[in-house]
DNA sequence: AGTCGAGTTCTTTTT
DNA sequence: GAACTCGACT
């Protein structure tokens, strides 16, 4: 038997070579639909692989196969979705093959985009040492220079915020469609606001690039403009990379296939993809780019990749059913082989509310570590990070270990975001954004001052040809300082001196330093109470810049790594229970899988019901969902859910209603004595069917 | 005019 | 918890 175990490091040894290429028996380590695809010939290919059949390892597979047919790491382009699956891929293809991860390029689409601008940014007009803006930063940022032009714009309420703006104005760049069409679509009874939306996105897209700045779909945006404005560039690239591998091609907008078509001029794509895991529309994914991709590159092989070799027959059966119920027009088919043993059938277990839901989950974990089980071995997944909140609770009073993937990223906790603020602003001193985010943090500066402050420092700044660090130092600029904050803004200024003074001389790790043990050090210490831990995470920054020998290259990592620390841990090498969004999930695999939440409003959730969002992709998540348990899948309904504090009885999620009550079991939870929902006459019907009595409309106090 | 603190409301998903 | 509103204070 082959062992098809994709989370196996050990698989090869402890010390693979460039020798170990050559021991490399791809006819005994894949299957035969895996092996077609990693011996696929020259030419465009789509690979697609459903949930659970190795698809990872194909594409490490296929790295190392194009690498013993004498292909050199350097011509391989490897495009991922997240950082975390770049890693893990580069770190397989490393394991397997020897060849050092650092030789591929490869990461993220916006990471590449980044490099290719640090070399060929000019062009478009972004200088060498552009800073990369944040989500709240462009949030910011727009919203200024909507005040700026139309200052009342804000004021009407029932006018979109600026990130709802951000958002609109980004899923159309996404899409490559003109602003205004989107903001028609969105706005359709206003037809003012919709050009006035496009007049705010072309002055928020010249701002940027006046001050050197960019977000993050500038980064695709721009790359794209790069290699059709510039033949030397792209000749570059399409000479460069004579093989391309996009993972998750399902997840890719039309913005990113433009890029990778563009780039594959001679057509070497594997494109590796499962179009019913298509889970990031409302990011602009388009699922016929993967449909039609073979209409784009004519002599396409589809590969398809069958056989699951992570869940038992019973769930693959039950995310069988789940794709039974779509109503779409078009799509791959495909059917998942199961090729596991037997388990228990999934479990769907109604709960009395949110407190029963957490109750019945973690009791079921303790029973689940009592017979063996890791805790590393099971997640519980949900819709919305504050769906788990009652759990969390709970795991904490219980003092069960767990990790999460919160919604604050180390990057965005607002000491290392003041920190890395004053760095931005020294490699850039246009980047206005951050020039705000650490003057707003001296006395009695607010917005309007600092403003002013930068204005009059830029203003001296050109007149009179120096920089601005010193312009910052000047008299007049001290003069405009108000009274509380001349203390802070002295310090402020040594230390940006300093940290400017070593960005011309020194590595990017002593200039960390300076900027961590200057004046920002002084401020949290008497700004926060927890300042000790804080002082840890910036720490960990200038551990962190040791890495790199280029300022404004660790910067850009930083920004867009920015998930890569934001696993909270509650207890440090401990086998930890996971929690995690489902699209945080994907690629993942558990043996016992706990989804909670399973109620109309919740998941799906209540937009996609009320027609904003998209209820096919609510079901496709829901797929994505259950397909990641191997052994076993829990379903958990909580009947109240509390909205605004007052309990709200809720409807089962029609995912569950479509399913065949054949394929599940039904358990019913243990009354809790935490939930007042014991109301005596409740669990009637659950036999087979569920069906729900009244009687739960009283309120908790 | 602009900053700051208290109180209120509402949470999608992510590079 | 964070983002927003509102009123008081400088």
């Amino acid at each position: 038997m082959y062992d098809y175990e994709d989370e196996d490091d050990d698989l090869f040894g402890d010390a693979p070579t460039a020798a170990a290429k050559a021991q490399i028996d791809f006819r005994a380590e894949l299957n035969d639909d895996q092996y077609a695809a990693v011996t696929a010939p020259d030419g465009p290919a789509i690979v697609l692989a459903g949930a659970g059949s190795g698809k990872t390892r194909t594409l490490t597979y296929r790295v190392a196969y194009l690498l013993t047919q004498g292909a050199l790491p350097e011509e391989i382009l490897l495009l991922t979705f997240t950082n975390k699956a770049s890693r893990e891929m580069l770190d397989r293809v490393e394991h397997l093959t020897g060849v050092a991860s650092h030789q591929f390029l490869g990461g993220t689409f916006h990471h590449v985009g980044g490099q290719v601008l640090r070399s060929f940014g000019d062009v478009v007009g972004l200088p060498r040492n552009y800073t990369i803006l944040d989500d709240s930063d462009s949030d910011a940022l727009l919203g200024e220079i909507i005040r700026e032009s139309d200052p009342d714009f804000l004021k009407k309420k029932d006018n979109p915020k600026p990130k709802v703006l951000k958002n609109l104005i980004s899923f159309a760049r996404n899409v490559m469609r003109p602003v205004e069409e989107a903001a028609r679509a969105r706005y359709p009874s206003n037809r003012d606001v919709a050009e006035q939306i496009a007049f705010f996105a072309e002055e928020y897209r010249e701002t940027k690039l006046r001050r050197g700045l960019t977000d993050y779909d500038d980064l695709l945006e721009l790359w794209l403009k790069v290699l059709e404005s510039n033949d030397e560039a792209a000749t570059y690239y399409q000479n460069r990379f004579r093989h391309i591998l996009v993972d998750e091609y399902q997840d890719v907008n039309v913005l990113q296939a433009s890029i990778v078509d563009k780039i594959a001029a001679n057509h070497q794509i594997m494109a590796v993809g499962d179009d019913a895991q298509c889970i990031y529309t409302w990011r602009g994914a388009d699922l016929d780019q993967i449909l039609d991709f073979p209409k784009r590159h004519p002599e396409t092989t589809i590969y398809k990749i069958e056989t699951n070799y992570r869940s038992s027959p019973q769930i693959l059966e039950l995310a069988n059913d789940i794709l039974e119920s779509r109503s779409i027009d078009r799509s791959y088919t495909k059917i998942l082989k199961p090729s596991r043993p037997n388990e228990n059938l999934p479990v769907f277990v109604p709960a009395m509310d949110a407190y029963q839901q957490a109750d019945y989950v973690l009791n079921r974990i303790d029973r689940l570590i009592d017979s063996g089980a890791r805790y590393s071995d099971i997640a519980i997944l949900y819709r919305a990070h504050f769906h788990a909140m009652d759990i969390q609770m709970e795991l904490s009073r219980r003092g069960t270990p767990f990790v999460i993937t919160s919604g604050i990223r180390f990057f965005e906790q607002a000491h290392v975001k003041d920190l890395v603020s004053q760095l931005r602003f020294i490699v850039n001193p246009k980047d206005l954004p951050a020039f705000h985010r650490f003057a707003c943090l001296l006395p009695k500066i607010g917005e309007k001052t600092a403003s002013k402050i930068l204005n009059l420092a830029e203003t001296i700044s050109s007149k009179n040809n120096i920089p601005m660090v010193e312009a910052l130092a000047t008299e007049a600029v001290s003069k405009k300082i108000p009274a509380d904050a001349e203390e802070d803004w002295d310090a402020l200024v040594e230390t940006l001196q300093a940290v400017d003074e070593a960005a011309r001389t020194s590595p990017p790790v002593k200039v960390v330093d300076l900027a961590v043990n200057g004046w920002y050090a002084d401020f949290i210490r008497y700004t926060y109470d927890n300042w000790a831990h804080r002082e840890e995470d910036l720490e960990s920054l200038i551990e962190f810049a040791s890495r790199y020998d280029n300022l404004s290259e660790m910067l850009a990592e930083l920004i867009l790594l920015s998930s890569e620390s934001g696993n909270r841990v509650t207890r440090s090498e401990e086998s930890c229970l996971r929690l995690s969004t489902i699209h945080q999930a994907k690629g993942l695999e558990f043996p016992y899988v706990f989804i909670i939440g399973l109620a109309d409003g919740l998941f799906p959730i209540k937009r996609a019901i009320d027609g904003e969002g998209d209820l096919e992709e609510e079901r496709r998540l829901f797929y994505v969902a259950a397909t990641r348990a191997e052994k076993e899948l829990f379903m958990i309904f909580p009947m109240l859910s509390n909205q605004k504090g007052t309990p709200v009885r809720m409807q089962l999620s029609r995912f569950i209603r479509e399913l065949p009550d054949t394929h599940y079991e039904v358990e019913k939870p243990a009354p809790s004595y935490r939930s007042q929902g014991n109301y005596g006459r409740g669990n009637q019907g659950y036999g087979g069917k569920p069906k729900y009595g009244g009687g739960w409309a009283r309120r908790r106090s």
